[in-house]
RNA sequence: GCGAGUGUGGCGGAAUUGGUAGACGCAAGGGACUUAAAAUCCCUCGCUAGCAAUAGCGUGCCGGUUCGAGUCCGGCCACUCGCACCA
């Protein structure tokens, strides 16, 4: 008996599907299309093990789909811009242009063993300059929109290296490489107006229906609109004025102080002459850029002497700048309720500044409501202690308040919105030029249109500190489109975001010189079906996305009448790929290749032969060598193995921790469902078509289940449920391999059977299914062209059911019945039951709960 | 810190969405075949007690609603993801 032959099987069909352009798709009015995507993938060197769940949660829906009747558009390319490839030139003194496509070679081939049904001629790389011509022209079509503008904004700044760091490279406040503590620096950037389509942004996500309900959420918050006051305080003993926004105008009584940004005007203007304030200003400043970073440092602020009057109460408040204020929203200040705000209450009792209770429980009688060691943030309150709100709720002060302002000029109602504008400006190499020059008579000039794309030049020094574009010799020289004089080129490049938030629009017309792509085809193929990818891209890279869709319709792209601008019409975020993690007797990181199981059950490093202990299961990372080179799998399981591996185990939303031992029992399944064909091929090729009208007994049992696992695969496939599918037909398995096969019948239903097995595996083993389909059933066309099984409704459903007996909600027995018996049928035979009548013994039944086809439930006592 | 999730046997996970908790797989143990090994096939397998029938307990923890809760509600705990220049 011949074993299967993975390694030649493999490369066959992966030849065969090639030469044939078995996935090779094209606009076909006359068919239904669907457009299944998976994330692009950074470049980075080598596919890891998320790449291979990624694309094969992908490609077993992709090939239903189209075994289903549907065109099918399913596509591969390159994220290929970024800073790792940057990075990488430095390190071992390579271009990253050549480390890029090199890497994209390599991957491109382990991408073509794992047998993924793309249709290879849309292959796209992002950094290819066919690619990004367009990019630069919508760039250009933006700003001639108002979208896109200039402003000044800050960056972190590594006074050592002179160069822009990334929050990444941001470690402890310190730069990465120099360890020199990082600088805030104010730099001219371009942005694109993303607040423009805030309101745009927040209906969409009632649309799309089919994403993850964590992810809308995630979006929503992002966005954070929230309505609220303006408040307008004049200081006092001056002309100027300090503007707050509150989404909190009920405590307006509760306020102490006024908070304002490090970064404020009125900061920047005072620490001129106020050393101190400078001072804290610059050590403010000593933080990255991220959020985060701010929101964790300890509350810390310096009073500028500065008072405002409260415009009811009359007190004087003080004007502090606070390090926890954000300059980038709202006003960038706020007033401060301690008593009612965590971070508030923090830097008021710091600076011993006033705590005024404003609100209290619903329920709390008096008011001498006294808040302890944290503040009371409960929205369900209601107010006191403030004048004419006290007795309402917070919801009803609001309005009232607000409505108070508004009469008396205090302060006018906004909304406002925690989003800001995208800044797209990055000072590096390997990215997208800016198709912008600096003229000094005509400014911010476009490139003309006929001149893109703006290339990089080749020859670049990453030695040397800075930004290796502006210190290129030549390249940035140029002459003004306007009037022709000598100009200089924008030297900044693109966010990587800017590529990855069309690139799905470019591989429907990929090799379109003229345009990004042609409006038809967008037309035909939008919106994207099935979107496929990690979490840590819930709220970005999908914003910046379902933006430029927007964007797109109103610069011309595409056309204005399409059904919808949510690019994404469903979404599945898949989860992390874990493992075990080993560390040797001195704490070193060991690669689980090198573990090796001792007799006694202990593990040692199978070279340097230390002792080595397992710790918890973690996402696979480099750094902690928790890692399995997919490379390895396929070489020593097949690429069916490998893909049946990641998606049988566990649901696509969850971590899944991969495990030789797993990988090993899809490797049996396989091979055991290859014999299962092979050993009984006599009967599989002789055996005549049966009516199973006929069918009694075992085989009509078994039939059925043929066809109740047809059915469920269907319903649970397009869920992406794959470990479910696999469950079923391995149930299904186990039943035929037990049949006795003695008559006409059951030969044929396990020929059909086999068959169904075969067919049903295809997307998530396609070689292997091709092979059997082939070789053992010698059937002419290849599965993947073949439509798809289907299922005989009328052995769906079984005359009997069988119920559980419960009494007082423990279950005691179960009884099978038929399927469509009465209530009180199905009470008595419950009651009649042996084991019901001694578990009710000596006890008064109360109650009986009937659930026809479910369950009976004997209240007893 | 803010925002969002996840938690079920030794392990990954099922559970018709309020109705038999543990499908399917992995690991483990036992057996068959074999000179032997591999491969394959068969059996056992939530915990405790019992030869067994069976009984009690059991879905992170505490409490609630219900005839009935893994599923719904309230309060905790642990871990994970995102936080605008990593992709």
């Amino acid at each position: 008996m011949s074993r299967h032959n993975f390694n030649e099987v493999e490369k066959k069909w992966q030849s065969k599907w090639e030469s044939e352009h078995t996935f090779k798709v094209e606009v076909d009015q006359a068919k239904p299309k669907s457009y299944v995507l998976e994330m692009l993938p950074y470049p980075s060197g080598k596919l890891h093990m998320g790449h291979v769940r990624n694309y094969t949660l992908g490609d077993v829906l992709s090939r239903y789909k189209k075994q289903k009747g549907f065109n099918v558009m399913h596509p591969m390319g390159w994220d290929s811009f970024g800073l790792p490839a940057e990075n990488a030139a430095m390190q071992h003194d390579t271009h990253p242009g050549k480390w890029t496509y090199e890497n994209i070679d390599f991957m491109r081939q382990q991408i073509k063993s794992l047998g993924m049904s793309y249709d290879w001629d849309r292959e796209i790389a992002t950094c290819h300059p066919k690619y990004f011509k367009h990019e630069q022209q919508m760039f250009i079509d933006f700003l001639k929109k108002g979208l896109a503008y200039r402003k000044e904004s800050l960056v972190n700044w590594d006074p050592v290296e002179n160069t822009v760091l990334a929050n990444e490279q941001v470690v402890d406040g310190k730069g990465w490489r120099s360890g020199a503590v990082v600088e805030l620096k104010k730099l001219n950037q371009w942005f694109l107006k993303i607040t423009d389509y805030s309101e745009e942004l927040i209906a969409g996500l009632k649309e799309i229906t089919d994403w993850p309900e964590k992810v809308r959420t995630m979006q929503n918050n992002w966005i954070g609109k929230s309505q609220g006051m303006t408040i307008v305080f004049p200081v006092d003993n001056s002309d100027q004025v300090v503007e707050i926004f509150t989404t909190r105008p009920d405590t307006f009584f509760g306020a102490s102080f006024i908070g304002i940004s490090p970064n404020h005007a009125i900061a920047l203007d005072l620490a001129k002459d106020n050393k101190d304030l400078a001072k804290f200003i610059e050590e403010c400043n000593q933080t990255d850029t991220s959020e985060e970073a701010v929101a964790k440092a300890e509350k810390k602020g310096v009073d500028t002497g500065l008072r405002v009057k409260h415009h009811i109460t009359g007190d004087l408040l003080p004007i502090y700048v606070a390090n926890f204020v954000l300059m980038g929203y709202g006003t960038g200040a706020v007033y401060g309720v301690p008593a009612h705000d965590q971070r508030d209450f923090e830097f008021a009792t710091k600076y011993k500044l006033p705590i005024i209770e404003v609100v209290k429980p619903l329920d709390y009688k008096g008011d001498d409501f006294k808040i302890n060691d944290e503040a009371y943030t409960t929205y369900e309150s209601v107010h006191f202690n403030s004048q004419f709100l006290n007795g309402l709720t917070v919801v009803e002060a609001k309005e009232k308040m607000m409505t108070y302002m508004e009469e008396h000029k205090i302060g006018r109602r906004e909304t406002n919105y925690r989003l800001h504008d995208w800044g797209v400006s990055r000072q590096r190499y390997w990215g997208c030029p800016v198709p912008i020059v600096y003229c000094d008579e005509h400014g911010a000039v476009p490139v003309n249109s006929s001149d893109l794309p703006i290339t990089l030049p080749d020859d670049v020094e990453f030695k040397s500190a800075g930004n290796p574009l502006e210190n290129h010799p030549t390249w940035k020289h140029t002459t003004c489109p306007t009037c022709g004089k000598p100009a200089i080129r924008e030297t900044d490049t693109f966010d990587t975001f800017f590529e990855s938030s069309w690139y799905f629009l470019r591989y429907l017309d990929p090799r379109n010189e003229e345009q990004a792509f042609a409006q038809d085809k967008a037309k035909y193929w939008m919106n994207v079906d099935h979107y496929i990818g990690g979490v840590e891209h819930a709220v970005m890279h999908l914003l910046y996305a379902r933006f430029f869709n927007l964007a797109l319709r109103d610069c011309g792209y595409l056309d204005s009448s399409m059904e919808s601008f949510e690019p994404f019409k469903a979404l599945l975020t898949q989860g992390m790929i874990c493992h075990e993690t080993y560390k040797d007797e001195d704490g070193n990181w060991v690669f689980p290749d090198d573990v090796i199981k001792l007799n006694d059950g202990t593990y040692q490093h199978a070279k340097t032969r230390k002792k080595v202990t397992i710790g918890r299961v973690e996402k696979m990372s480099k750094s902690k060598k928790n890692v399995v080179d997919p490379d390895f799998i396929i070489r020593s399981y097949g690429a069916d193995t490998a893909r049946m591996f990641v998606v049988s185990d566990s649901p696509p939303d969850r971590d899944l921790e991969w495990t030789e031992s797993g990988a090993d029992g899809c490797w049996r399944f396989l091979n055991r469902v290859w014999r299962m064909v092979e050993e009984k091929s006599d009967i599989i090729q002789n055996i005549a078509d049966q009516d199973s009208a006929s069918f009694t007994g075992e085989t009509k049992k078994i039939y059925s289940l043929i066809h109740k696992t047809i059915f469920a695969v269907e319903e649970e496939l397009p869920q992406f449920q794959y470990n479910k599918i696999i469950a079923r037909i391995r149930e299904l398995t186990n039943s035929l391999s037990s049949m006795s096969l003695d008559d006409d019948h059951s030969q044929y239903v396990y020929k059909f059977g086999m068959e169904a097995v075969t067919r049903l595996l295809n997307p998530i083993t396609p070689h292997i299914t091709e092979e059997i389909w082939e070789v053992l059933f010698k059937k002419k066309t290849q599965l993947s062209q073949t439509p798809w099984i289907e299922y005989d409704k009328n052995f769906l459903v079984d005359d009997t059911v069988t119920i559980a007996i419960q009494v007082n909600g423990k279950v005691r027995n179960t009884l099978e019945v038929p399927k469509d018996i009465s209530k009180e049928d199905l009470e008595k035979i419950a009651l009649d039951d042996e084991k019901i009548k001694n578990n009710i013994a000596g006890k008064t039944i109360r109650k009986v709960i009937v659930v026809p086809a479910r369950i009976v439930n004997i209240v007893a006592n």
